[in-house]
DNA sequence: TGGTGCAATGCAAGCGCTTACATTGAATTC
DNA sequence: GAATTCAATGTAAGCGCTTGCATTGCACCA
């Protein structure tokens, strides 16, 4: 009869229940929540009490609501199914735990129209936020996160002429080293296997370096075969067959990823042909496996995990308000393992 | 001067303005906006072109505190370092989408008091449902999730003995049948590389299973060698290595998951031990790249995608209040490939 | 034609929290 | 000792939405 609503058994403890019980205003409470330093001990102490004698924890939406932050930053990658993000995923996670800041995942699947959907809904679930993978996406989506107020990183790409910021690696000039590498063992007949590029800047541009060192060679750029395939193992052998059936075949076969390597490392020994005896392949990525294939893995190493956590880090200050510069790209090498030996004479 | 807060340039619109837009009161764009059914055509159209027009979006906060629901499921998974998870889930965010739930993701690096953390994290975070893997955990976070009224499913496993709601396969069986199908072709001395079980029921029962088949064969199970190590390639391999120290060595190594199959396989080539002539490897969870080791892993097919997608589909049933029933079990299956063949004579 | 029922819409009360501003009172200063 | 200052706390106004209930008005029936 007597005592609030709010005294009802049952009924998940608000703020107004550990100010009653703690005998202070709702402000105070909400204060030893947020901004401890901001109250003295002993009211502290007994708020805190109340709050574990209640098992208070506070209402998600009505912070929101109130606060107009979340706490929640949303990442949208291309895909979960392979390794390539998983690796910077966990970082990127870890690092915002750090913080006290919720990680919201989407998968695009590499697909456009997928992600402008997701870039939507995360938004409106309230992301603070966003992490994106490569700057390429409908200009039209900027101008709305930016009418939403909602900050957004790029990574996996640094790409100087682009005005945006972004946490990556210069994907050109990376696969420009590897090219050269595998140029200076003798090869001459290159190939190449890739994502597909249509949607994916990355995949592009790695491309490009390795046509942009073959004209270097002075070889014909446009020479280089180039097959692209989803980012799976067995797409990866198949393009590796059939770019072997050329006469006379490639020496070196570059792959734009780890995954596609593996696949065409898979099939080569599958055809019968020595790697790199018959034929040398390369990767990118340096994912795990790398080191335990059979032969390892010749590849880039990309710093997935570093770039996670700088992420992270960088996203949290955007939310906070922070304008941060342009960062210098984060610094890929080649991992020489035992897929690249100069062709056979 | 004239016209209310609202019509301040550069706010973000609100109900309110949609509803003044369009001349109509903030409860029909609400109803036009949830449940369209219930309000008259032309009235709808009027509403949505006001919302087209603001390029309004609702407020996450204000409706969660409103309707006191997210449409968010949350999701802690051990790692997303290795590919063990990352169908599945993957697979669980494509069905939630459909169902306009969004998934808050996070890892436990397999460390119970980083999950209990992690838990109560997605609970304040607004998480309408959890999804987590396997039954083990201090029984007080399963009362603290009824009490918050917050529905968990648990994947991964399937244990008639426990009653609580899950959707998995059967660690033990699977490995029963495995290890049955090892023994059917004349192995005696066995051993096996297991993920850490301390923390890790899926591990454990895969283990027992193992264990109950030796003793079915008359060998004792106390014999099987075992060795723990984390989920990383590298782990399986140096686990390989100490394994088959022993003298005599074993003829069959079984792996509780493909990672450390895989390391155990490379690892067995590094030591110029071929695979399954001088000893058999075996597997569990049929990844991607199982198919495409040198040879070609033998290993239990999980089946990851359905189990993802059926997660996601009773999580919302369970979330929008109904009571499931228990499932069967999900069918594990073996898959025999080059890596399992008979005991040199 | 007056009543009845019901679909469409409006009204307004919250949801639980944060925070700008107001108040209090003890410590400090002259 | 009065004035000043400032740390600690309280007051209360929203934040933007959903939803129970009230109202409206039209179609239909007798």
């Amino acid at each position: 009869m007597a005592g609030s609503q709010s005294d009802r058994k049952g009924a998940t403890p608000t703020l107004q229940d550990v100010a009653r019980l703690s005998g202070v205003s709702t402000a105070t409470v909400s204060r030893c929540l947020n901004s401890p330093d901001r109250v003295i001990e002993a009211t502290r102490n007994r708020v805190l009490n109340a709050v574990a004698e209640l098992g208070y924890s506070p209402n998600f939406g009505a912070r929101a609501l109130a606060a107009k932050r979340t706490n929640t930053i949303g990442a949208i990658i291309p895909t979960m199914e392979n390794a390539i993000f998983a690796r910077a995923l966990q970082a990127f996670q870890e690092e915002l735990r750090q913080s006290g800041v919720t990680m919201l995942v989407a998968s695009s699947s590499y697909r456009p129209e997928l992600e402008a959907e997701q870039i939507r809904t995360l938004v409106a679930r309230g992301a603070d936020g966003l992490l994106l993978i490569g700057h390429q996406r409908d200009p039209s989506l900027y101008g709305f996160l930016e009418k939403q107020g909602v900050p957004v990183l790029v990574a996996w790409v640094h790409d100087p002429d682009i005005d945006r910021i972004s946490v990556g690696f210069d994907n050109h000039a990376a696969m420009v080293d590897m090219t050269r590498r595998v140029i200076a063992q003798g090869h001459r007949r290159l190939a190449m296997i890739s994502a597909e590029t249509e949607h994916n800047e990355r995949a592009r541009e790695r491309v490009r370096g390795a046509r942009d060192v073959l004209i270097e060679a002075g070889l014909d750029g446009r020479d280089l075969p180039v097959i692209e395939t989803g980012n799976r193992i067995d797409g990866g052998g198949a393009a590796f067959e059939k770019l072997m059936q050329a006469d006379p075949s490639p020496t070196a076969v570059m792959c734009g990823n780890d995954v596609l390597a593996i696949g065409a490392l898979a099939k080569a020994r599958e055809m019968g042909l020595s790697v790199p005896g018959d034929v040398s392949i390369t990767g990118f990525d340096d994912l795990e496996i790398a080191k335990f294939t059979s032969p390892p893995l010749t590849t880039v190493r990309a710093p997935h995990q570093e770039m996670g956590r700088e992420a992270a880090k960088m996203l949290v200050r955007m939310v906070a308000g922070e304008t941060l510069n342009r960062r210098p790209p984060l610094e890929t090498s080649i991992i020489q393992r035992g897929t690249l030996a100069p062709p056979k004479a």
